[in-house]
DNA sequence: CCCTTTCATTGAAACGAATCAAAATCCGGT
DNA sequence: ACCGGATTTTGATTCGTTTCAATGAAAGGG
């Protein structure tokens, strides 16, 4: 015998099938002596709970879906975390697919999530899936897009501003006294970092007699940082910046190093120094790098939130678009 | 209307469920006129199957469970992925949980994947889930156990011979003609870092002229390193070993900073140091730290393939234990 | 032209739990 | 002893899919 059902625990209890599911489910609709009974039966037999049956008969699943370009990165991580502590709240569980930005990989997901018949599916999504989303919608599958921003606002999603958090950055050299300002980092196509630029510049209107000064980049690694930042080190003292706002802080990792190799210019004295994203290394750096914090988890239990309420309604539900501000941290390599 | 189902393809289609049925699992035995009028219904009602029903049918489901001590850490995510591929390649799914080291949540994974009915678990234990797997055994749910040597081998495992890693890295130490070896590590309670440290003695046992010195840090963390790599930067010149391994690429990265700072000692030239893990973050570091390498993709899709078999036996499966050698990675850091 | 073989198709049964109208039981009051 | 009302228990039915013995139809052999 692989498992016991609730029909051999009610033979056993010598009592009904219904019996044995009212103590599962409505313990209060059962006299306690035949609970007791029923419970001996229960244990005695190791009986479990089959989900596909409890699922079948439901109609719905208490499992919601989460598709994420990719499982290895902490923001990720963190906003599955914060998702799953809030669906385990409600009794949901969270089933993780990782696209590793793959379109094959995502659709797969969204194939076998519907298959699961979940509640709902988070996703950030990669190829051109809406016209996919819309047709899940239609089949009773709502969806929220977490960590972009949607030019089809009848989703809802959840995502950072990018825009406040460049300014914030730039903002808080400024406020250090700072005037020559180079923001690092590229290519200019990816929309982080687009966001992040144009909130620098916004930052830079408050501030008539700073400069600020693009320094782009091929990438966002540690070596495209430590080329640019090296590159800084060798111009003349008078014509570096006197503070760096690096588009996320692999790139700043870099630059700090192109900037101190040879014992070269000193952060925060000769420049400051600020990231983006505080991965767990900036705190670790030579010297601890400043940096803006997305609200990884909350974004993930703020979209689940949403997600389990859109799902709740019959019909008619109104998207909302939230967005958080990101958060400044800041450490030695801007504090003077 | 929620969802179409078989019946209402087959009324559609004007043929039965059972021929609906045909059409989607033995495509061959139905006649071509027929499986297009089928797969037209379903086209048109966007039918697609209730994974809850067919696993009620099968009795069975096409899941594996997956527990592991830390979704964030890159080693997991690895695994993760090496799982994953292996089993969609055998048309599984693997559900990840993440226990963040604590056994309750741990618990709760392996109920929820037992009422799921999943074909097999694999799991890096936090508490003493023993009995409780032997219990999942019992009812027909096996366990490979990740990461983790068994004392108990009645159960297949998959796991790195850290002994064995720590035996290379001195070995190469030794063969790029240092003499004067340092580990930087510890606390030595932990399992990982006392076996790194015994395979480093061992290699040291084929060198009589050489010496190891064991430098304890508190913990393995880049501020541990570091402040063991300035203490040793501090000492004189001829007190300093020539060459260092620290039990992870956390210390290393630290201790790199403290040899460095102030142009301090050189690296390689005076001091090669090599690291542990071959974390993302050690090729980018200043000088690129050598290290010892995981295959932790290879461990998830070892496991899950020793997992898949066991399931597939209908008893008397003998356990298995495999133990996967490390894999030296040869940067900067140790190239004279 | 009938009989057998082959092949496609059918439809009822089964999986396990939840539901709910109906039946059974209990209890106090008279 | 009986009634009315409340509480507890029953058991047939349902969910969607797969399976498989049975049916029907067509093809081939004699």
């Amino acid at each position: 015998m692989v498992s016991a059902s609730v029909k051999d625990v009610a033979a056993l209890a010598g009592v009904s099938v219904g019996t044995v599911s009212n103590v599962l489910n409505r313990p209060e609709k059962v006299s306690a002596e035949v609970t007791v009974r029923v419970q001996g039966a229960i244990d005695k037999l190791g009986f479990v709970r089959n989900d596909a049956a409890r699922q079948l008969r439901a109609g719905l699943s208490h499992s919601i879906g989460l598709v994420v370009l990719d499982a290895a990165n902490p923001f990720f991580t963190e906003l599955a975390r914060g998702a799953e502590d809030r669906a385990a709240a409600e009794h949901f569980t969270v089933l993780v697919g990782n696209s590793s930005e793959d379109a094959g990989r995502e659709a797969a997901y969204l194939d076998l999530f519907e298959q699961q018949r979940v509640r709902g599916v988070l996703i950030s999504p990669v190829g051109n899936v809406i016209p996919r989303l819309e047709q899940l919608r239609r089949r009773g599958i709502p969806t929220v897009l977490v960590d972009r921003q949607t030019e089809n606002l009848s989703f809802s999603s959840v995502a950072v501003d990018d825009l406040a958090g460049g300014e914030m950055a730039v903002a808080h050299l400024l406020s250090v006294g700072r005037q020559r300002i180079a923001f690092v980092g590229g290519p200019e196509n990816i929309r982080q970092v687009a966001d992040r630029l144009s909130g620098a510049r916004k930052a830079m209107e408050s501030a008539p007699r700073a400069s600020l000064e693009v320094i782009p980049t091929e990438s966002l690694t540690v070596l495209s940082g430590r080329a640019a930042g090296e590159a800084i080190r060798l111009r003349p003292a008078a014509e570096r910046p006197d503070a760096i706002f690096a588009a996320n802080d692999l790139l700043a990792v870099g630059v700090l190093q192109g900037l101190m190799l040879m014992g070269g210019v000193q952060v925060p004295e000769e420049i400051a120094l600020i990231g983006y994203d505080d991965i767990e290394f900036s705190a670790a750096a030579v010297v601890p790098l400043s940096s803006i914090r997305q609200p990884s988890a909350l974004i993930g239990s703020t979209a689940l939130e949403l997600l389990l309420r859109e799902a709740s309604q019959e019909s008619g539900f109104a998207p909302r678009q939230v967005v958080f501000p990101p958060e400044l941290v800041v450490r030695a390599s801007t504090q003077a």
